[in-house]
DNA sequence: AGATTTATTTTGACTATTCAAAATAACCGA
DNA sequence: TCGGTTATTTTGAATAGTCAAAATAAATCT
């Protein structure tokens, strides 16, 4: 059985990997991980050892099929859990990352199913990730966002992509919540600024990079 | 911050002092853990380093105050877990405790708490093991059992204080569960046999030993 | 008391995971 | 192609938790 710092690498690994079979540079996987490169180093040859990664010296890792399994596992307990926390338990939108950090390493595959089927069997988290399907699919569209979407249109926001409490909160305080129908009234490269209204709001200003991080789709 | 290997020492210990002050000897505890005496007595020593046990070498272990308050929560945990999986998610009874092993090192005293308001402050968990308070008060009670009670009076089962699942298999096939009414028939210490009546049943048999597991009070 | 059994402690070693710092390889600009 | 960044790997050491087996103390039994 995966220990849960084995877990934490594999699901890293994944998220780093955005869709498919890039490497994942060393580097990027310890900054995510909060360890030193050397370590990474160390505990990827491990996994190497044990058919979870590939491992290519100096280019990064990538999944294997058993490593991928293994990841998307974990990553779906993750988001189940933190469907169940903000839905059940009705915790802060911005905390249960960190709880669901926890949680994820010490619920089994049993508990799992049934919180799933509890929860009505979710497609996406509270902040828009989608759930890895018990049989490890995950969706993986690619969506706009609100620095790169079209202007003066109405998108629904479907998806915050900076997990952190203070984005999170951020984000809440003014509405900017998955379901949540915006348009990007003025975008400025230059100055990197972002003007976006909620239909019934004022006008909100943010910047390129937060703008990057709110993922938007047409309204059906 | 307690890892899960201490937790789970101080737990034990807690659970091997039954009520109060005595100490416990560091063999029950190896047993317990499931590791080998030299290991309980390294641990038992920086336990006692850090001020959460104190050792009596050669004789055994008792918890400090700061030690019993970090058990009690723990068990607080395990035991609203064991409710949450048994009453929310309808897990098997037998199953719960290997369970909640995990999940008691995992959750946050915030998520505690939550989780104890959803499932309405219950005061033991689905085998009747009492629940500790929040801040640390734990149900004491000196139950009789099924070997102990007096006979041919109707009893209510209170607890089932073997959490093994085959015997708390045992237990649900038979229907001995708490809140259950039985009588005690007839009992013979020579023979270690003792034989018990659910009101509207045929007779069972079983052992002094299982017997001793079925703690019972008087219909009120 | 002396011998024996039993519980506990000590010692030495091993695994998993981590860090700091030095060594190495790859890349990049002129 | 040379020199310098930058990323990665290596090396040596630390911590937490564990085991096996030898040493020791305590309890027990004549």
């Amino acid at each position: 059985m995966a220990t849960s710092t084995v877990e934490n690498y594999l699901k890293h690994i994944l998220l780093l990997s955005a869709e498919g079979e890039e490497l994942v540079p060393m580097g990027a996987l310890a900054e995510a991980l909060a360890v030193v490169p050397g370590t990474v180093t160390t505990m990827v040859k491990a996994l190497a050892d044990s058919g979870q990664v590939e491992h290519r010296p100096r280019q990064g890792v990538r999944l294997t099929a058993a490593g991928r399994r293994v990841a998307l596992n974990v990553l779906r307990k993750h988001r189940l859990v933190e469907c169940f926390l903000v839905n059940v338990l009705k915790m802060d939108w911005a905390a249960v990352d960190t709880e669901a950090e926890q949680l994820e390493h010490a619920i089994s595959d049993e508990v799992l199913d049934r919180l799933d089927a509890l929860l009505g069997h979710p497609e996406t988290d509270p902040h828009g990730d989608p759930i890895p399907s018990r049989h490890g699919q995950l969706d993986s569209q690619v969506y706009a966002t609100l620095a790169t979407c079209v202007v003066e249109k109405a998108l629904r926001i479907v998806r915050i992509t900076d997990q952190s409490a203070e984005f999170l909160q951020f984000a809440v305080q003014n509405g900017l919540l998955p379901g949540e129908t915006v348009r990007v009234t003025e975008r400025n490269l230059a100055s990197g600024l972002v003007t976006a209204k909620k239909i019934t709001g004022r006008p909100l200003a943010l910047g390129l990079a937060a703008a990057g991080k709110i993922l938007v789709q047409p309204t059906r």
